[in-house]
DNA sequence: CTCAATAAACCGACTGGTCGGCATGGCGGG
DNA sequence: CCCGCCATGCCGACCAGTCGGTTTATTGAG
């Protein structure tokens, strides 16, 4: 009934090496004879696992919303209040988008989906429900500044850490992708604050960072 | 010498088609075909006014960066200070984002400039320099939050606009773009300005985007 | 004996771009 | 005022090549 070792083993080469490709010309620039090549494998090997080039990217996309709900809770149990959980989620991702292959590829992906024929969940709304929730909670513990509005102020927020996101890997592949969230936050938390301390929050958005990074959801998922 | 009516006209007609299909299907996705077809002329027309699909792509980009110059400039003129120039400019760019079809295609093609084999400006840093310059007056004239440093707020900015700005286009095709906005600045503008007025500050953008629109930079410049 | 994969030939659709030729408009000469 | 001419402007069938995907026969691995 399971696959084979080699099968999955080959799954995943498929897999990663699509998803390099899409991430370094996007999707309709990629062939399959450049992801066939850069997996190592042939044609058919592909297209035993993936019916078509569109499955292969959903493939991506769906691997990719999948990783953020156990990302998200590590985050919130090892934050000491809401509004820290906010700031270092934004690093958090932020790092996956630069470092993590399958991340990179799912956001082209999902940036350019009406080019995939194929079905994809929407962009941003799950993380505008997310934020909206830990700025709801945010206020409850007395941490918003009086007047915002948590909708409001995810989207706001959605927004900008995607441009700022796409600002930096545009014109740095991302490298400088910390240093322009550092610069964003110390505008942005003084509005959203209802008692900013920039460098105080930066010293817990270290600690929780460290923690979720020893957290065992950052061991590999493949072992059970 | 100069060229015959029937000529410019034809070649607007080009290219404006081309701007249409290029910003609803992307460089790749778009066919000359199709671009052929949206103009209701024929291939050879089209090939006669531009040497390559490329070329096509740089002349829609840099008719779009040649139209910013004369509008920042009119809303400086037109503004009280530098901080409402910032404001407003946010909301006129946005406009043209949403309005012009050369604009929203000149944009999407920057995006995707390196699927465009040809040399094209370079996005943002044209930006980033006209606002650090408006910050820097903003500071000059008090305005300006103490701490902040002008050319990382403005990097914050366009980032944070460009983001708000591609979520807005891809949930609602841009048309909750003026409200977005607003929920941006109500706690962006905390954050960046020394004495924060966000109603007031309304007002005046409100008064300054009529005066540009007034201005005879908004008249047909095929004029002269 | 089935599952997983190789290797390579092959298909139809479609792409960006070309090319020889036709039409048209403006200009110099009568 | 008109005529004839030729560069400019435009036409559209056509080309070579690439793409995603299929099919074939063959062969290790569990």
């Amino acid at each position: 009934m399971a696959m084979q070792q080699r099968a999955v083993l080959t799954r995943g080469r498929v897999l990663i090496a699509a998803a390099e490709v899409f991430a370094r010309t996007g999707f309709l620039a990629a062939s399959m004879n450049d992801i066939v090549e850069a997996a190592g494998v042939t044609k058919g090997a592909v297209y035993f696992h993936f019916p078509s080039k569109e499955a292969l990217a959903v493939a991506i996309v769906e691997e990719q919303f999948a990783q953020w709900p156990p990302m998200v809770a590590a985050i919130i149990e090892h934050s000491p209040d809401a509004l820290t959980s906010v700031v270092a989620l934004t690093y958090e991702v932020g790092s996956r988008f630069r470092d993590d292959i399958l991340t990179t590829a799912g956001v082209r992906l999902s940036f350019e989906r009406e080019l995939v024929n194929a079905a994809m969940p929407t962009p941003f709304v799950g993380w505008v429900g997310i934020l909206q929730e830990l700025f709801g909670q945010a206020r409850r513990e007395g941490q918003l500044r009086s007047g915002l509005v948590p909708a409001a102020t995810a989207r706001a927020l959605v927004g900008s850490f995607f441009g700022i996101q796409h600002v930096s890997e545009m014109l740095t592949n991302r490298n400088d992708l910390e240093t322009r969230l550092d610069e964003f936050w110390r505008v942005f938390l003084i509005g959203v604050a209802a008692e900013p301390d920039w460098s105080g929050t930066q010293r817990a958005v270290r600690r929780v960072r460290a923690a979720v990074r020893r957290s065992p959801l950052h061991m590999d998922p493949d072992l059970d």
